[in-house]
DNA sequence: TTAAGTGTATTATATCACTTAATACACTTA
DNA sequence: TAAGTGTATTAAGTGATATAATACACTTAA
């Protein structure tokens, strides 16, 4: 599709989800993991639907919605601009982790499989 | 929406997946997990529709999905018979336990965490 | 032979989330 | 004042999903 460097990181889109929905994942994982400087400003929502040959009204969806987890904070006239709150970070990081940890622990269960099972397969997976 | 007894198993469907991947998955589910006899005949594509309130068309399409995957042998006349083959109910689980761990890698290394916070959480969380 | 119950196929329609497009307004900064 | 911001609105298009109605092929049992 396209994709687009912001500081350290890049956003990528393809076709299997929402646009919206990669964007918006994209930027907040990339705060979780520290890549943004805080308080830093984001692309506007013209410039980042234009490099990502997207809609701005696209865009804009995503920003909101990191702007309703307090990620983000949007001044009129001046931009989106990342949270300065490290608390905010490290708590939307866990709250991250913790929907990936729930997702993997009912599909564990949905197959009959205990924790001992699930704590086999994860020490054995490639990681890096 | 509508809940369906099947054997020791229970269908039931929400508004949160389409609802051809919930029959889908939860019948392949409960083969995962030991719960349907093999060899068993599973509810006509008419029946279950009926019970659970969808369309035949919607039952039909997760019927012929189990089939691909072999899980399911239909019988023109007969009806659906759940496989007799333990082997391609253990690669089904394999698969399946492998597609879960992999999407709770996946999200754990976007987030930026490695193999060992993610043991943590996994031997922290509440299973039972 | 017949009737009922199977899986399967086809065509049409409806719905909904997502996306785009075009435009306008309010605000900030240089 | 002009350019660049976020925001709002209205309209339209697209595709996956689901429903509806109908028909056909096959199997089984009465």
């Amino acid at each position: 599709m396209a994709e687009y460097e912001i500081g350290s990181f890049k956003i990528e889109l393809d076709l299997t989800k929402p646009l919206y929905e990669q964007v918006l994942d994209q930027i907040r994982h990339a705060i979780a993991r520290g890549e943004v400087e805080l308080g830093s400003k984001i692309p506007s929502v013209r410039e980042l639907a234009l490099q990502l040959k997207i809609n701005p009204n696209t865009v804009m969806r995503a920003y909101q919605e990191l702007e309703r987890d307090k990620l983000c904070e949007t001044r009129r006239g001046q931009g989106t601009f990342i949270t300065t709150s490290e608390e905010k970070v490290m708590e939307i990081k866990k709250s991250l982790a913790k929907d990936a940890l729930n997702v993997f622990v009912s599909s564990m269960k949905d197959l009959g499989m205990d924790r001992s099972s699930a704590q086999k397969l994860l020490e054995e997976v490639e990681w890096e």
